[in-house]
RNA sequence: GCCGCUGUGGUGAAAUCGGCAGACACAGAGGACUUAAAAUCCUCCGAUCAUUGCGAUCGUACCGGUUCAAGUCCGGUCAGCGGCACCA
C-alpha cells in the first residue's frame, strides 16, 4: 500500500463526476424528489471563505445521502452577483463590473469544485445574466401591475458614503450594512414595495413551516404585530380629528397630554393658527439634524415643545389636555401621534416629570410618585372601568365604550415597514419603468424585457444621489410605451436583494426562455425541502423572498404558499483567536490552503466535526490534523481486508449501531457525532485487526457523504462493482444494534458502587439478586437497612439504604 | 430596557425521556520503532487525597429547591452571545 495521495485521487474523482455529470438532477418526475438549497454566494474578489464551506457542507452530506436513498436530488448553486463591492472595485480599477463578475464566478466555481461539492452544475444561475434578470424585472412589473409598487417622498435612510438609499433592514442600528458609516435621514422620492400588505400572511405562514424556533421568533419580532386601538381626539381650536394608536386603550382615563412627531402634517396644516410656530420649526430642524442613531441613543433626556394653539379633548372624559411635539414619537410607526399616560408608561412618565404635567393613576399596584407602573391591577379613576382587575377585560370594555362614542376602534400595527426598493447605482437590475409627462409611470412592455443595463464608462454615483444611468442620455431618452411621446426612463436600479428573492424558482427550470420556470417543473420540485444558510439572512432575504413567493402564489404562478418547508442555520466559523473572521483582524482561513495541505475530504470532515453545526466554533489547525489522521487510517484499512460477504461476529453489532447512528445523526444535522461514531468504529476495527470486504464496503458508504473522494477510490480499489455514488444507502437492523450482554450500574443512594455484566433480557429479580450479591455492594450496604430498590432496565440498579 | 440562546477538563466538544459526566478528537506526558527527526503504533491523561494495589471525596458558572437519582426539571443570581429597541 502507498501513502494516500489525496491530490491525485481528489483530482481524479472531481474530473470523473464532472464529465459523468453524476449529480445532475433527473427530469424523471415519477421519482420521489429532494430539493436541498443553500444560499448562493456573492462572488466577491476575495474568493471563498471557510464559512462558505461549512454553510454548504451540511446539505451536501444530506444530498449525497438522499441520492443513495433513491431520491431524485436537486442540489443547485449559483451566483448572487449584483452588488456594491463589485461596483466599487470597478470604479477603483477602471474595469467593467461584468468582467470582474465573470472572473470572480470562475474563481468561485473552481474553488467549489475543488471541495467536491455535488452541485448540479448544469443549473447554475447568475443574477446578472440578462436571461435571469429579465424575469426579475418581469416579476417586478407584475407587482407594479398589482399595485404593490409605489413611489413616495419620505424620510429615507441614506448612506452618504455609498450614496444610496437603504431599506430599514439594511440600516439596522443606524449604520450602513455595506460600509458601516452612519446613516443620515434625507427626504427623497424613492421606490417602495408594499411588503406590509403581506405582513399578516408572512406571519401566518410561519405556522406551517419547519424553521428553527429562533428563526421563526426573529421573523415574528421583525414583523412586530401588535394589537390595540385607534382613537380620535378632537383638537378644540379647529375641530380636526387627531388619530392615535395605542395598545393600552384601557388607560384612556389616565391620558393627561398628547404628543405628535415633529414632522406631523397637522402642524404644517395649521401653521397660521399656532402661536409658537417658530419655536416648533426650530425644534423640528434640530431633530432632523440628529441621525436615527443619536435619536435612539439619547433615550434618557426627553425634549419637546408644547404647541401653543392646539388643545385636545379626551373623548371619554371630555377633559382638555395640552399637545406637545417630541422626537420620542416617530412619524413612521402608528399614526405619528400618541396619547400619553404618564402614570403607566415610562416614557410618558419621564416627559410629564420634566414638563410638570399631571399624572393620574388609573391602575392600582404601583407608586406613581416614584415611577410609572406598567403592571396589572385594579382600575381606578376610570368611570365605568373602575373595579375591573383583568387587563384584557378592561381593554374589551373600553373598546365597547369608544365604539359607542364613535371615536375609535380596535386595530393592529406592524413594526415592519414597506421595502425601500431602489439603489442609485449602476450594478443592479434597471427598474423597467418609463416616466411620461402625460401618462405618469408606465411599465416597459413585457416583450421588451430584459431592459438591459447600458454600457457605461463611468460607474461613479452622482453627487446628488442620482444613479450613473441618469448621465446616459441614450438610456434615459425614450418614447412612452402608452402614448408614444418623448419620455424619460427610470434610472434607479433594484437593490441587492431583488435577484435572490426568487432564485430558488429559477433552479427548477433554469434555461426556460418562455417563463421564469414552467408550472410542471415548479409543481414537481417545490417546495424547497430543506434550506440552510446564515442567521444574518433571516430578517432580510428570508422575509423578502417569502413575500415574493406569496405574491406569485396569489397570482397562481407557484404551486405552494411557502417557498421553504424547512430552514436551518449553521454557526459561524471563528478565527483561531475566537473572534469573528475578518480581513482587518487577519484571522481569515482560506479553504484553498487547507485543501492544498490536507485535501478536500479533510476540510469537509473538519468543518462538520469541529462542533455543533448550528453553533459558532473557532478554527483549530491542530484539530484539522485529527481529521487527516482519520482519513489516512481509513486508507490504511485496505491492508486489513479479508474476503467475506457478511459482517464478522466481532463487528456485527458495532456495524449496525454505527450505521444507525450515522443515518439518524445526518438528519438531525449532528454531523460531529456521526463522524465521532465512525472514528469509534474505526478504532474497533483496528483493535479487531481485520475487516471483511462487506464491512469495509458498508463503512465506505456511510462515510461517503462526508469524504466522497477517498471512499470512491477505496471502493474501486477493493474491487467493488460500479461507483460508490450509484450505490444504495445501507440499512441497519434495530435488533442487532442491541448487545446480548450489557453492563449495568449499581448505585447505593445514587452513588456508583459496582458494575455488572448481565444478559440484556435478564429478569428484574435476577438482576436485583445479582446486585445484592456483589461484594462491593455487600461491603457498601454493611448493616444499613435497605429502604428501596430501583431498577431501570438496561441502565442501572439503585439501592436506597438508611 | 425587552425578547431569545448559551455557560461542562489544558482545548473543541459528547451525554434520547432525569439514570455511569467528559464519548470522539486536539494538546500534553511516557514508551516502541529510528543513527536521529518526522510519520506511525501502544499506554496515561477532570481535581484533591491515598497509593503496592483496592479506593475515597469533590466536580457540569453561582445560590437554593424537587427527586431514590439533576449537566438535564423548578426558583433566584452572575457572566457571555445574538436579535429588537423612545414601536406608543
Amino acid at each position: 500500500m502507498n501513502n494516500y495521495d489525496f491530490k491525485a485521487v481528489e483530482a481524479k474523482w472531481q474530473q470523473f463526476w464532472d464529465e459523468d455529470e453524476t449529480f445532475r438532477a433527473s427530469n424523471d418526475h415519477t421519482k420521489k424528489k429532494f430539493y436541498g438549497l443553500v444560499e448562493f454566494p456573492y462572488p466577491s474578489g476575495h474568493g471563498m471563505h471557510v464559512g462558505h464551506i461549512k454553510a454548504y457542507s451540511g446539505l451536501e452530506v444530506v444530498s449525497r445521502k438522499r441520492r443513495l436513498q433513491g431520491y431524485n436530488v436537486l442540489f443547485p448553486t449559483g451566483f448572487d452577483a449584483y452588488g456594491l463591492p463589485t461596483e466599487n472595485s470597478a470604479i477603483k480599477f477602471g474595469v467593467h463590473p461584468r468582467q470582474i463578475t465573470d472572473e470572480n464566478i470562475e474563481k468561485f466555481t473552481g474553488q467549489l469544485k475543488r471541495v467536491g461539492f455535488s452541485f448540479d452544475w448544469s443549473r447554475v444561475v447568475d443574477t446578472t445574466d440578462e436571461n435571469y434578470y429579465k424575469w426579475t424585472q418581469w416579476i417586478f412589473l407584475k407587482m407594479f401591475e398589482n399595485g404593490l409598487v409605489f413611489r413616495d417622498k419620505t424620510l429615507v435612510n441614506y448612506c452618504p458614503s455609498c450614496k444610496v438609499v437603504l431599506s430599514n433592514e439594511d440600516s439596522q442600528g443606524g449604520k450602513c450594512d455595506i460600509c458601516h458609516s452612519d446613516i443620515v435621514q434625507k427626504t427623497k422620492e424613492v421606490w417602495y414595495l408594499r411588503i406590509t400588505e403581506y405582513a399578516d400572511k408572512l406571519l401566518e405562514g410561519l405556522k406551517e413551516v419547519d424553521y428553527l424556533p429562533n428563526i421563526k421568533l426573529q421573523q415574528e419580532n421583525w414583523i412586530g404585530k401588535s394589537t390595540g386601538a385607534f382613537v380620535n381626539f378632537t383638537i378644540k381650536e379647529n375641530g380636526e380629528q387627531m388619530k392615535i394608536y395605542t395598545t393600552r386603550p384601557d388607560t384612556l382615563y389616565g391620558v393627561t397630554f398628547m404628543v405628535m412627531a415633529p414632522e406631523h402634517p397637522l402642524i404644517d396644516k395649521y401653521r397660521d393658527s399656532i402661536r409658537n410656530i417658530a419655536e416648533l420649526d426650530a425644534y423640528k430642524a434640530e431633530c432632523a439634524k440628529k441621525s436615527e442613531f443619536e435619536r435612539t441613543q439619547l433615550v434618557k433626556d426627553k425634549t419637546g415643545v408644547k404647541i401653543d394653539g392646539f388643545t385636545a379633548v379626551n373623548p371619554v372624559t371630555g377633559k382638555e389636555i395640552p399637545i406637545y411635539i417630541s422626537d420620542y414619537v416617530m412619524m413612521g410607526y402608528g399614526t405619528g401621534a400618541i396619547m400619553a399616560v404618564p402614570a403607566h408608561d415610562t416614557r410618558d412618565y419621564e416627559f410629564a416629570k420634566k414638563f410638570g404635567i399631571d399624572i393620574i393613576e388609573v391602575i392600582k399596584g404601583g407608586d406613581i410618585s416614584v415611577e410609572a407602573y406598567t403592571g396589572d391591577g385594579e382600575m381606578v379613576n376610570s368611570g365605568e372601568l373602575n373595579g375591573i382587575k383583568n387587563k384584557k377585560d378592561a381593554i374589551e370594555k373600553m373598546l365597547k365604550v369608544i365604539g359607542k362614542l364613535g371615536c375609535g376602534e380596535a386595530g393592529v400595527q406592524y413594526k415592519m415597514k414597506d421595502w425601500a426598493f431602489n439603489r442609485q447605482r449602476y450594478w443592479g437590475e434597471p427598474i423597467p419603468i418609463v416616466h411620461c409627462d402625460d401618462c405618469g409611470m408606465v411599465a416597459v412592455p413585457y416583450d421588451e424585457l430584459p431592459l438591459r443595463l447600458p454600457p457605461v464608462d463611468d460607474f461613479k454615483p452622482g453627487t446628488d444621489g442620482e444613479s450613473p444611468l441618469a448621465r446616459i442620455e441614450s438610456f434615459v431618452k425614450c418614447k412612452c410605451p402608452k402614448c408614444g411621446k418623448d419620455a424619460r426612463r427610470e434610472t434607479d436600479t433594484m437593490p441587492q436583494w431583488a435577484g435572490s428573492s426568487w432564485y430558488f424558482l429559477r433552479y427548477c427550470d433554469p434555461h426556460n426562455n418562455e417563463e421564469f420556470a414552467s408550472q410542471e417543473e415548479l409543481k414537481y420540485w417545490l417546495p424547497v425541502d430543506w434550506y440552510n444558510g446564515g442567521m444574518e439572512h433571516v430578517t432580510r432575504h428570508m422575509i423578502y423572498s417569502r413575500f415574493w413567493h406569496k405574491f406569485l402564489y396569489d397570482l397562481g404562478l407557484v404551486p405552494t404558499s411557502e417557498p421553504y418547508a424547512k430552514r436551518t442555520a449553521q454557526g459561524l466559523i471563528l478565527g483561531t483567536d475566537g473572534e469573528k473572521m475578518s480581513k482587518s483582524r487577519g484571522n481569515v482561513v482560506d479553504p484553498n490552503d487547507v485543501v492544498d495541505e490536507f485535501g478536500a475530504d479533510v476540510l469537509r470532515l473538519y468543518v462538520l466535526f469541529m462542533g455543533d453545526y448550528e453553533k459558532a466554533a473557532p478554527w483549530s489547525e491542530n484539530s484539522v490534523k485529527g481529521c487527516k489522521r482519520f482519513v489516512d487510517r481509513v486508507w490504511a484499512l485496505q491492508d486489513k481486508v479479508t474476503e467475506g460477504d457478511d459482517y464478522s461476529d466481532a463487528l456485527r453489532s458495532s456495524m449496525h449501531k454505527t450505521i444507525k447512528k450515522v443515518t439518524e445523526d445526518i438528519e438531525a444535522m449532528k454531523f460531529n457525532t456521526a463522524i465521532a461514531a465512525m472514528m469509534s468504529l474505526l478504532n474497533e476495527i483496528y483493535a479487531a485487526g481485520t475487516i471483511t470486504k462487506k464491512e469495509f464496503r458498508d463503512f465506505l458508504i456511510i462515510l461517503y457523504p462526508f469524504a466522497p473522494h477517498v471512499t470512491e477510490e477505496l471502493f474501486q480499489l477493493i474491487g467493488c462493482e460500479g461507483i460508490l455514488s450509484h450505490q444504495e444507502w445501507v440499512s441497519f437492523d434495530e435488533a442487532l444494534c442491541i448487545d446480548k450482554t450489557i453492563e449495568i450500574v449499581v448505585q447505593i443512594n445514587g452513588k456508583l458502587r459496582a458494575k455488572l455484566m448481565i444478559a440484556a433480557d435478564a429478569a428484574k429479580d435476577d438482576v436485583l439478586a445479582l446486585a445484592r450479591a456483589d461484594e462491593n455492594i455487600v461491603k457498601a450496604v454493611g448493616d444499613k437497612t435497605v429502604v428501596k430498590e430501583i431498577y431501570v432496565p438496561g441502565k442501572l440498579v439503585n439501592i436506597v439504604v438508611k
